[in-house]
DNA sequence: GTCCAATGGTCTGAGTCCAGACCATTGACC
DNA sequence: GGTCAATGGTCTGGACTCAGACCATTGGAC
């Protein structure tokens, strides 16, 4: 065993670097909150818009794979932050109430280093998965549903008048996108993304200018999809990206 | 309240596969089988190699957050299924001692659906994260601490001579890439990929033909890179995961 | 050879999570 | 109007995890 050794500070100290990057923190311990994050999130990015009844109780413990009591606790918090609203008996269930959050300057507080880092990351990151999940999208035969679930999509984002709506329809849209992909770590990875690109977009105010613009580059994501020309929609999103990390780096800086 | 009520099932028939795909299972619940698995990865992949000496129990347990008694516990089922021995005192430590497996043909055994579908969910994303990533790298200004470390990987690629330490360090080459962008959730994302990744390419045999083909892509990604070509980096890799993909899906299917 | 720093090994009490059974309320359906 | 299925609310015993202190072993420094 002692010819075996290499100690690990000086033992191929080139490599000593992918360790530090591959181990990574273990999930949160508390499955509670891990619950509220995950729950709390697909609010706000309106998978579940305002009005829209969560599904019950045992189905969500069921998809999220933690007991019922946990998950309860969850919802405990989020009724106590005013996010949904419960009524008991048949026909019952929790309801979506948070209105969704107007996008405005007021916000532009600090943000610790750690925030900041992961919000590079999270544009840096998206540049790579978003406009690939579009190219994946267009090059997967969609069926009417998924069609018409895509364009659907975009017609929310375009006809949506308060800036707030936008903000949603925007989210969920993208994440549309990523269904149609139909590949589950590509959701997770879009979701993820489109978490804390959601908490940065509230932080800056919406200009009709850059609305429009955004528009423009959506229409042009939806057209290449359905066209089934994957480099066209990847190149399409890609510029979406590009265009609004430019907007959000001054932010974030 | 009533007028905000959209049950779940009939509103928005459209969203409804938006919330499926969103909500994903919240981390596995005993900390300690994500701690073994997280390891076992690591160590299978050749992120620690035979031989070397894992961080202590404190450090490790620091950078998986959870507490040492939970590290311990996976440090001992990792002990008992042979990956890692342990000896105490000053100048000891955990040490690997798994030899790397061999690719063969003898395990293409028959595999559930749901592994199926990982795997190939884990291929189609693959092709976007790589190849992303590699062109992300190549658009990063890289120290020459990184050049050599890129250079290294490579090298130990191809001077392998036996299947098993080829496999490994190809693994390793592929994660020296993703920790060039310097971007935490990339190698993360490529490190999940490689894991899945890694169990397919052993249940098949290595030809040399394939080994030389994979090496002069390998060649190719690494120039792009060192040249700062984004492009031809991604497109280099792009073609390696699309041979590679092709090679296995026939194992899958 | 002695000291002691680094490392793995052990213990304890408190907090969290789980599985599942059971209760309470409500409205859909007949 | 009565029934009952669907839904949220509650309880319990046991398993897992945590944080941190303390013990045991080893070899390097001097």
């Amino acid at each position: 065993m002692s010819a075996a050794r290499a100690a690990h500070p000086q033992g191929d100290p080139d490599r000593a670097g992918l360790p530090d990057a591959v181990l990574r923190p273990v999930r949160g311990h508390h499955a509670f909150e891990a619950c509220v994050e995950q729950l709390a999130t697909a609010i706000r990015l309106g998978v579940y818009p305002r009005g829209t009844t969560l599904p019950p109780e045992r189905e969500l413990a069921a998809r999220l794979q933690v007991s019922r009591a946990t998950l309860r606790e969850a919802m405990a918090a989020l009724r106590q932050a005013g996010l949904v609203a419960t009524t008991r008996g048949r026909g019952g269930g929790t309801v979506v109430t948070l209105e969704p959050r107007t996008p405005s300057a007021r916000r532009a507080a600090r943000t610790d280093p750690a925030t900041r880092r992961d919000r590079l990351d999270a544009l840096e990151f998206r540049r790579v998965v978003e406009p690939g999940a579009a190219a994946l999208a267009a090059g997967v035969p969609l069926d009417d549903a998924a069609r018409a679930q895509l364009e659907e999509a975009h017609d929310a984002v375009r006809s949506a008048t308060r800036p707030a709506d936008h903000r949603q329809a925007d989210s969920r849209f993208h994440l549309t996108v990523a269904t149609l992909t139909g590949s589950p770590r590509m959701v997770e990875a879009v979701t993820s993304v489109q978490a804390t690109l959601h908490e940065m977009l509230l932080a800056i105010p919406v200009l009709p200018t850059n609305i429009a613009h955004s528009d423009r580059q959506h229409a042009a994501v939806v057209r290449a999809i359905l066209a089934g020309k994957a480099d066209h929609a990847r190149r399409a999103l890609e510029e979406h990206c590009d265009d609004t990390a430019a907007l959000l780096r001054g932010l974030v800086g």
